[in-house]
DNA sequence: ATGGCGTACACCGTACGA
């Protein structure tokens, strides 16, 4: 089974690459973040004519995030239970392979917090708070979770280019990377660190000053899989191939790939 | 140096992302 995830800076502009990326890379389930479009404007159609379901939580301009898989969603979830926001960040379903053995699965775009110390900042740690106590409980449910997206939190100094040059900005603050071991110690693991992985490996480049081409990049979007999941993960890597094309998201996909019991 | 680039909405600029 793959899991992918993958923050597409608007679904309307992106929705070639997620139909080319797709056929290329037919995973079982891939996330979306930052739809950037309302539930009616969700291009359900074009995912159902390559043989995908989908779940969306929509929004206008802001946020949004999906779950397209080739199993029909069952007990989706939008948001997280108990905390009133209408950002449109959170979806959840179960998903059965051919097996039957049923994998909860998480699509989560995390709030960016603009900068320390700004109002959007408290957001964003007041939000993970609520993420981790939800997904506390949400982990009791299902043995088998995954929580995929755009932590918007690179949780080491290896997981950012300049790590001196970014040292507490946002990202990287003391209390960003504290809130993502707050999901760690859930027993949730970073299925990407399971594995022996180059150095300087990204997830996403800014879009000036030819950051891609300089690989000057910081890896935000992650795959957690609690502890069962874990230990069938036997891959997790970036995409980097759509972020060299034209028009690409400012991120690029990571997928992970897990044994069947 | 809050700039650089890209997206959305709307207006001919502003908000936001990371």
């Amino acid at each position: 089974m793959k899991l992918a995830t993958w923050n597409v800076n608007s679904l309307n502009v992106r929705l070639g690459h997620v139909i080319d990326w797709l056929q290329a890379n037919p995973v079982d389930a891939l996330c979306l973040q930052e739809l950037k479009l309302p539930d009616e404007k969700f291009p359900h159609q074009a995912l159902e004519d390559i043989g995908y379901h989908a779940c969306w939580a929509g929004q206008k301009t802001y946020n949004g995030v999906a779950i397209i898989s080739k199993a029909a969603p069952q007990d989706v979830q939008r948001n997280i239970p108990g905390y009133d926001d209408p950002q449109q960040r959170i979806i959840a379903a179960t998903l059965a392979d051919a097996q039957g053995m049923p994998v909860r699965v998480i699509s989560a775009y995390c709030p960016n917090g603009q900068a320390v110390g700004s109002d959007k900042y408290a957001y964003k740690l007041h939000w993970f708070e609520a993420l981790q106590q939800w997904l506390a409980d949400e982990i009791q449910r299902h043995p088998d979770l995954a929580i995929l997206g755009d932590y918007n939190v690179a949780p080491t100094d290896a997981d950012v280019h300049d790590p001196d040059a970014w040292a507490g900005n946002i990202l990287v603050s003391d209390a960003e990377r504290q809130a993502f071991q707050g999901l760690i110690d859930l027993g949730l693991t970073d299925t990407f660190r399971l594995f022996d992985q180059a150095p300087k490996i990204f997830s996403w480049w800014d879009y000036r000053q030819m950051s891609f081409r300089r690989n000057v990049g910081v890896r935000i979007d992650h795959i957690l899989a609690t502890p069962d999941l874990a230990g069938r993960c036997t891959e997790c890597v970036v995409d980097k191939t759509p972020r060299g094309w034209e028009k690409p998201s400012d991120h690029a996909p990571v997928v992970a790939r897990f044994e069947l019991p």
